[in-house]
Formats: structure tokens, C-alpha cells, sequence
DNA sequence: AAAAAGACTATAGAAGTAGTAGACTTTATT
DNA sequence: AATAAAGTCTACTACTTCTATAGTCTTTTT
């Protein structure tokens, strides 16, 4: 399950993407819009800062916006910074990959190969989808690209 | 992440499986050679007993075996009993189905939209593993069917 | 100097996961 | 019939992770 701050995360770069253009969105307005606790936005805003998404400005007229195109932030990279790996098992994953506690031999594990395959059709749409998508798809019916 | 509740019950059934013309194995074996704690196994095979995936037979001599074939036990069938959704966000669940807290509007939303297609990838890989599969691969490459 | 904003750290409460305990039921063996 | 060998079922505890809140500090504008 996605964690509510992965979704609170996602639902803020909408709201950034959405705002490009205008002056910087304050933490507060976010909030407020979007229906998230300040204080729990601000964390997650600071995260995605630190990790280059997001530019900032301290000080009256300062505030929030998107250090990105809206179409060159994917959402596996989202979920990573958030949630951290994407694969279901640790010994599965690509950017956190860690041997599992109850496992002897990876190399013969046959549950190991499945989540890889799960991993890759999960990130196939993951690292493909891009803000500008999601704010696409809000509108209009399905399409993609 | 998969739970260990999960892994344990993949691994159970696989070695199950393998176990398969043999007289029924008995908890504390399975626990044993699985390297599973006794009671908390104890549990798992219940819930997939009950689910129809397992007989079991009580007194001397009892203990447990498939009910299935191997090749008709599939992966997306056991994560739905041990960790229950297999979908990201419950709005995009097929089988659990269940409005997000978060959610306004569920039918413009985005991310649901994004999340279906990634419930529908995961799905496809693991609605057609079955333990049979898993078995398969321990031992040799990488072939599938 | 004051006010408006973000930056950062610590902590508390809630929920979920992992594991343990114990009493009960069924079946086989003697 | 008695005993022992299994599985059945429910409750509970400990631990970890997630969600949220609080408070202090720093930067920037007016």
C-alpha cells in the first residue's frame, strides 16, 4: 500500500504543476487545497526539495514551486524518496537492494525471479508516468503521451 | 513490501509441493526445514486451509498437503489471503475495493487512473505464477510454462 | 525591527506486523 | 478406553513503522 505521504506528495507536485507559472504556493495554501495536515506537507515538501523537485524561497512572497518540468518527474522516482524500493522484496529491488533475512540461496530462489518480473512490469508504468501525465489524466479521459 | 507472513506461506506451499505423493507433513517439520517460527506457521497454513488451498488431517500420522496442483495455486491468490490487496491504493483494488481517505474526485483522479495500470502489470505476472512455477524456477534458469 | 515564510529535529500517538501462549478437538494406536 | 499425536482457534504482547504535531531556528522582505 502506498503510504499517504507518497500520496500527499504526489497530490502537491499536481498542485505545484498546476500552479507553474504563478508566483511561488505557499506551504499553508497547499495545505489547505489539497486537504493535507501543514505540518505533515511541510516534511514531505522539505524531502522533495532536498531530493532537487522542488525550488523554495524563504521570507514574505516566498513559498513553493516545481524545480522541474511537470513532465520530467516520474513517479517511480517520487515513490522512492517517499516510500523508498518499489520491488516487493528487498532482494528484488534495483536501487535498494537488500539480501532478505529469510532467504539461503538468492541465486536458486525461484520467489526472487517472479517479484523481479513484478518489479519490472510495475516500474514500466511507474518510471514512464510523469506529473504531466497524471495532470492529463485528471482531465480527459485515459490517454497517455 | 510483502510481508513475511506472505513469504512464509509462499515458501510452505512450495515445499509442499515438492512434498506432494508423500504422506502429509507435519507443522513442525515444515517449520523446521522452512526455518519458520512454529506457531506463527501454524496460523499461516490454517488461513490457507481454510482458504481451500491446503487438506490437513488431525492425530498421529496427520499434518498437511496440498489440495491443489501445484500448477492451479496462484501467486496473486495467496497474497490476497496473507496481505490482502494486491493493488497499490484501495481505489484501484479489484478485489478490495475501498475509497480512498483522500479522495475527492475518484473518477478524474489521476493517480487512480496510473494505479490501475500498475495493479493491472503486477496482476498479469502474478495472477499467472502459480507454485508450480515457482518450483520451476529454483531449480533451473528462467523458463516460465 | 518586525513579520512572513521555509528548515530542521524531536517526539507522541496510532496502526499494523511478527510472534507467542494456551486451551480445545480430532484421530490413531495400544 | 486411555493416551499421545497431531491440527484448530482465539487472545494477547512486543515491536516497528506510519502519521501527525510541536517547537525552535534561519532567511528574506518590508
Amino acid at each position: 500500500m502506498l503510504s499517504k505521504k507518497t500520496k500527499y506528495a504526489i497530490k502537491a507536485l499536481v498542485a505545484l504543476g498546476k500552479n507553474a507559472g504563478n508566483p511561488p504556493m505557499q506551504i499553508v495554501r497547499l495545505a489547505e487545497q489539497e486537504m493535507i495536515p501543514r505540518k505533515f506537507l511541510e516534511q514531505i515538501l522539505l524531502d522533495m526539495r532536498n531530493a532537487g523537485y522542488l525550488y523554495s524561497k524563504k521570507g514574505a512572497g516566498g513559498g513553493y514551486s516545481l524545480n522541474k518540468e511537470p513532465g520530467d518527474i516520474y513517479l517511480a522516482d517520487i515513490l522512492r524518496i517517499t516510500d523508498g524500493p518499489i520491488a516487493m522484496v528487498p532482494c528484488a529491488s534495483l536501487k535498494f537492494y537488500r539480501k532478505c533475512d529469510e532467504c539461503h540461496d538468492e541465486v536458486t530462489c525461484g520467489i526472487r525471479k517472479t517479484f523481479i518480473d513484478v518489479r519490472d512490469a510495475t516500474l514500466k508504468v511507474l518510471a514512464q508516468t510523469s506529473i504531466a501525465d497524471v495532470i492529463a489524466r485528471e482531465t480527459d479521459g485515459n490517454f497517455k503521451e
